[in-house]
DNA sequence: AAATGGAGTTAAATTTCGTTAAAAAGCTCT
DNA sequence: AGAGCTTTTTAACGAAATTTAACTCCATTT
């Protein structure tokens, strides 16, 4: 099931808060400060984070604004001691999906968590055994993209990367998003390989002048085709 | 901009609301009673409903429930002085969006409908893909503007500001809500350099003179165009 | 009209990307 | 195991996009 990044300094709720989670089938991975919570969202992926407001280090919300930075639509929950409107403000102006005042009962919070990730989900669709661009045909599982010029066969990381670009058509795939899934790791050699993937792809997807791969700067890339 | 259906018996509070929302730029359909709700909701369309849930005749859970089965989708933001926890199930297990108990403030709600709607429409508005700006047409998807004379290609930066000043065509984009959905953070630093670019833009655009991107001191800029 | 802060413009500096080629790592097959 | 192949990574360099800096100009306020 949905794996969740959760930030809590006060151990005692934090673990209870696991636990409970837990308990209804999440993967929880519990930080308890705002700096450890960063380094960890960059080296996994996750469907949600649930944020304390006050945290030591880096409080939520600066942890929220870097972590949107990362990952554009992650839904966010904070939860928060203060009641203040002027956090509450704070919070939905920094993208947050949602926030919830302690105290707060756990089911309430099973709710919202589960309101916010059938949204999510609604919105991301199942695989596609094959994608149609331009005048090419790409199957994703054999690794071969067909066109009436001829089949070209491809390596794991040209599939892997042009299927991404495919689930993501027309709009932009992001290179921490791309390099995290398909290297894993996104550092800066991984980064220059994905380079020159991109530059392969392009060479294989030229003869038809209505698709591009198009660089969308500091961001990632958009396959643009039909 | 968005439509915004209210139910509130409370007179007095219903009329603060709608005039609020109002003043905010939102057109207000204020009903009294959950049957004239429903009603008013199977004759007009509406981007979102704001429900109380103590209402004569349907209550807000019920009237959630049958205004779901007429539209899917659309948001529903419950406003309920109850704070008891049963209820806040009950409005998530109706599909619900969000729910806000009193007493809350105007700022509050206005910080909730606007992230619901951004979350919505980014799901569900569909950008338009050419913008005609005086002699030009600008595709924002391929980032490409041409005009008689021809074709130039755009940059990130330059295409997202120009969609943005085409979305608000004649109207005033503010400098921090430009700043906020391009460069994220709205700093001093990013402000300087939105100037570059606007500057960029007008040598884009000035071959028309009927178009111009006015200064608006202070607040912004406008795209003035037909 | 002087002061203040926002805006306009140009150029330099920095960062990110594109491309090619060479090096390294993985396979396959005898 | 190692020759010969493919795939992936690293390196190097040039190009493009973006940011920063510097200076000028303009609008608003006092």
């Amino acid at each position: 099931m949905a794996k969740i990044l959760l930030a809590e300094d006060d151990i005692n709720l934090g673990i209870l808060l696991a636990d409970y989670l837990k308990a209804k089938d999440f993967t929880v991975v519990h930080r308890t400060d705002g700096q450890e919570t960063l380094d960890t969202f960059r080296t996994e992926t996750f469907d949600l984070c649930l944020l304390d407001i006050m945290l030591p280090r880096i409080d939520g919300i600066s942890l929220a604004r870097k972590i949107r930075k990362i990952e554009k639509d992650i839904p966010v929950i904070f939860l928060t001691a203060k009641s203040l409107e002027k956090d509450k403000i704070e919070g939905f102006s920094a993208g947050a999906d949602d926030y919830i005042t302690k105290p707060f009962s756990m089911e309430e919070l099973l709710y919202r968590i589960e309101a916010i990730l059938r949204r999510a989900r609604s919105y991301s669709e199942e695989e596609a055994d094959v994608y149609t661009i331009g005048k090419f045909s790409f199957y994703p599982l054999t690794q071969i993209l067909n066109s009436d010029e001829g089949s070209q066969k491809l390596t794991t990381k040209e599939s892997e990367l042009l299927k991404l670009l495919c689930r993501n058509k027309n709009e932009v795939l992001e290179r921490n998003y791309a390099l995290r899934t398909i290297w894993v790791d996104d550092n800066y050699f991984n980064a220059r390989s994905m380079d020159v993937y991109i530059t392969k792809l392009r060479k294989y997807l030229k003869s038809d002048p209505s698709v591009t791969i198009l660089n969308v700067h500091g961001k990632g890339y958009k396959l643009l085709c039909e």
